[in-house]
DNA sequence: CATGAATGAGTGTTCATTCAT
DNA sequence: GATGAATGAACACTCATTCAT
């Protein structure tokens, strides 16, 4: 049952690997990255690359499922340490602004959208992704953490926290002078107050 | 005569390239797009390119000039149809919401918003090409029309209109279930309203 | 019969692009030379260039032909001036020792022999521009005017002459730290004096 | 192990890729020798080529570099199989004749002058390069076997040498009716005895 | 598993040449 | 004759991918 060494050099090759990934699809989006690139910043060849994934799209797509499974996993964490709704939507509203100064990842799930939208035979693979992430967290229970019903237009007020954020960060990495960090997150506070009705902040 | 006939043929080589520049852009992105392809959808070769534009980038520059130009210009001439401010507004909304039914435009903000992030040379261009708009449309002249000073949060407004505007066009293009056309527009509407005082639109 | 103006504007436009060839051919080299750059400096454009050559290498050509007529004309303006052998000599001596100072014409002749020797369905026109420029300066004539004969190594020494003057003016140009303009005037003046015997340079 | 044949191929990729140079670039010049001609010629592809070096530039220097480097080596070792200067000279004067029958080389280093000539960054390489192989050959030792001190003109017969060498191979590859490979091998002999001093070369 | 040399298709750009005016 | 926009073939160089080690 114990992981070899092999196994564990593997892994971490693979970690380092994905480190470096996303920050090199950051910096220079899907198109521009160069697989060299990141293998020097993994410390890597590009032999190691393909050793442990089949192309540059199977990198980012693992990229992907990564990402949103840590961040899923991370909410999950926070939000089960609070025992009410409104200390959890407290939670929920402190994990998302600061969700703001990861301009990486920010930029990153926006490469992912650009990409998707643009390569259509690629949306089945991130459909199973998206299943897979969501069985193997439970996401449903999640949801029963928060207000956010199936029904209403709870999923749109989601996509609109998603977009205000997105949006925001890329403005402020933009021209910081049209929006400086501050006023990033205070617009993004506004955003979220303005989305989840008053009522369920209770007591802020 | 003769040299007439030349420049016009010239401008409308340069006008279909930019038409085509458009489609191809907004469908590949600034680096999958292919020069090739932009000059087959303009109906010319490359060689008509080169002798309209020097680089890729300049291509790319030269329609971020032209949008933005004839976005203002367009928005102005509705603007000074109305005489009141609550008309004017109402207008704005107008063509606000309009501007959804615009994928390929919409996704081109991005584009070159994601662009200049990535390439620091460029901005210096761009700053010039925003000022020469501002200039030429007498951009101050514009802003007496709307409620927006230069003071109060109205800039950071302007900047929510925006990024909400493109951030819902984008989802609603990688994933019409998840919000469709309808929702699309209902959403804008309520971002707009919330962002504009209820004072300033008196009687909707 | 007289020449129209017309005439004289197209005889004038030739002899520009001439002139100009002649700079940007033994600036750049045949192959890196751009016909854009002869038009621009000759003060026309590439039109005007097809007005009057069908090919690159056919203005390439018909400098090797204005070049060689010039010279040798030139030559046999001077050689007629003097009534006795050694005055002769002397002028041929100088106009030697002065063509080094010829940079372009030196380099020219030396791309115009790479460039023969390179592309073999050339040298038939190179012989046959050759013949004509014979007979239309009675190069036997002159031949009479000067100790070489058809036997003998004058022949040789003949090319060595050409050779030593276009192999220093070259490397003058290349490392001038390596020879100096003095130092290859004399030592041209050094090989003209090897190569003449001294017994027809009687008095010097 | 491994490494050790990885670098054995590296190597004679390299030596075949430079092989191929020197064909090609003689054949058909800088400018227009292409570089899939000469993977061609190599027996590999462009790719092969952008392993080893980076530009066509930086192949035409190495070329240089390694040609250089190998001629002198050459003299040198043939230099020292002599005990007495006369017969260092003789040696000396069988292989300058004998370099024109090497006319690939020998049309490389001109088109080596004429490239440092017209591309001036290029010169800082250059002389790096020489200084380079002239430390490594002991360049100054070599100098001791010969009567050519830094003093007297020298310098200057060393430039004739080279430049008469050239200019005749040239010309006896552009025209062999006018000097045939036989007048080639006396003429240089001819002039090699005029720039020694018959003291020098004693016994002959 | 990892290396890195080699492959080869792809693409931006150049430039001699053509042609309508 | 001269212009200059447009053509299109050519080519240096890039880079994802393969493969022998």
């Amino acid at each position: 049952m114990a992981v070899n060494k092999h196994q564990q050099k593997s892994e971490a090759t693979r970690r380092k690997l994905l480190e470096a990934a996303l920050r090199i699809f950051a910096r220079d989006g899907f198109e521009a990255a160069r697989l060299e690139d990141i293998a020097k910043e993994s410390g890597h060849t590009r032999g190691a690359f393909y050793a442990n994934f089949d192309t540059k799209e199977d990198l980012f797509l693992a990229l992907l499922e990564q990402q949103a499974t840590e961040r899923l996993e991370q909410l999950r964490r926070l939000l089960e340490k609070n025992d009410n709704m409104a200390a959890r939507l407290e939670t929920l509203r402190s994990f998302y602004l600061a969700r703001a100064k990861d301009r990486q990842k920010i930029l990153l799930t926006l490469e992912f959208k650009l990409f998707a939208l643009r390569h259509p035979h690629v949306r089945a693979r991130l459909v199973g992704a998206h299943r897979r992430i969501r069985a193997s967290l439970n996401y449903d229970e999640l949801k029963k953490l928060l207000p956010f019903g199936p029904g209403s237009n709870n999923e749109i007020d989601k996509l609109l926290f998603e977009v205000v954020l997105v949006g925001l960060v890329l403005e402020h990495a933009y021209d910081p002078k049209r929006i400086s960090a501050q006023q990033m997150t205070k617009t993004l506070g506004r955003a979220f107050d303005w989305l989840i009705p008053a009522a369920h902040v209770a007591e802020r």
